[in-house]
DNA sequence: TCAATACGGCACGTGCCGTGCAGTAGGGTG
DNA sequence: CACCCTACTGCACGGCACGTGCCGTATTGA
């Protein structure tokens, strides 16, 4: 069997993932050297550059290992409800510490280096969207959204001011924004004239 | 006269920006260092740390520079034509080659330089914000915008989208997607019931 | 004439890069 | 059992950019 080399490798493989998140969470990204998690995971450089062939696609890999889990979307025939429980999970994951700071690297290194743009679109922001996409068309078809609406532009509209407090101006994604934004994707801001 | 030096000093300063942002736009940001600007501009390393403490805070001057032409928020009236035309020049400068990719540059860097995160903000994003929370409050005081929705939040609704691809998905902000996220901002995504 | 300021040129020690080479430990195979 | 093979460690290397220090110089203003 190979798989003993298989299980060894994979192990190595974990271990050196681990190390990198430790140490950018101690150090921050920026300090986070190839040279730096060889050493802490008492591994030859060369055991590194063997799996990844940059220090961004191992952050890369590292930083998505956490997100085992998954950002489900959940479908309790309310898509609002359902929409603020996983805006609210994805913000108490990615818009804290300890792993906020390092999703915001992540995008970060993503803005310079397309080879991580590229895998981290593919890899969790399309998955991401295609399972926002799918809860949506199932409440539109429950005439919770307006049969005219693009659903990929409402992933966008309900995404895209998280991102931005999270990548511009810094401030904290709160319970209390998720819901007003919600609420102004929903209404929208043109005043309301109707009886109501 | 001291008038003499500054003039002097004002005009290395300028060459060095200058110098900085031909270099990021040929080989990108990625390969900016210091030494290869002062090798270009003709200048000693001492007179880039001089003027700047970091590669980051050079970058964003250089690229700040850019946009004296500024961005203003016009006034005809039409709320929604205004803001179509301050988006449309921002997607234009900053959305596309060649300000574009070294606008994202400039932003992931300033996802793990905390200095650079704040002179961003403090000289470019908050200036903007200002001045676009101008103009929707003349918006709202003529009935274009309903009279509690929250002006701070109807800004993040609108950038938010194109920041997301510009950052996220690297889709391209075009004109009609500037269109559509208008048009979604202000009706918003749930059904319409009423008359109309 | 003389000090001050800003600069260029040069060199230094440091850190990390990515790679090469030799030696080794461990399973897999005849 | 002896052999091979793969993945690994350890060490070393040249290269690059960092940030800083020192020295000589030119221009400015006292």
């Amino acid at each position: 069997m190979t798989d003993q080399r298989a299980a060894r490798a994979a192990g190595r493989t974990e271990t050196i993932m681990r190390t990198a998140l430790d140490l950018a969470r101690e150090a921050g990204y920026a300090k986070l050297s190839i040279e730096a998690v060889a050493a802490r995971a008492g591994v030859s450089k060369h055991t590194i550059y063997r799996r990844w062939p940059s220090r961004g696609l191992l952050f890369l890999d590292a930083v998505l290992s956490l997100n085992a889990a998954g950002l489900d979307h959940p479908d309790t025939g309310d898509i609002v409800a359902d929409l603020r429980e996983v805006m609210t999970r994805a913000a108490d994951l990615l818009g804290r510490p300890p792993w906020g700071p390092l999703y915001r690297d992540l995008i970060g290194e993503a803005q310079h280096d397309p080879d991580v743009a590229d895998a981290l679109n593919q890899r969790f922001i399309q998955p991401q969207t295609a399972d926002t996409l799918a809860r949506l068309q199932t409440a539109k078809d429950q005439g919770q959204i307006a049969p005219d609406f693009d659903l990929h532009l409402a992933m966008e509209v309900l995404s895209g001011p998280l991102y931005f407090r999270l990548l511009i101006t810094g401030e904290p994604v709160t319970n209390d924004y998720i819901d007003r934004v919600l609420r102004a994707a929903f209404t929208g801001m043109a005043p309301r004239p109707g009886p109501t």
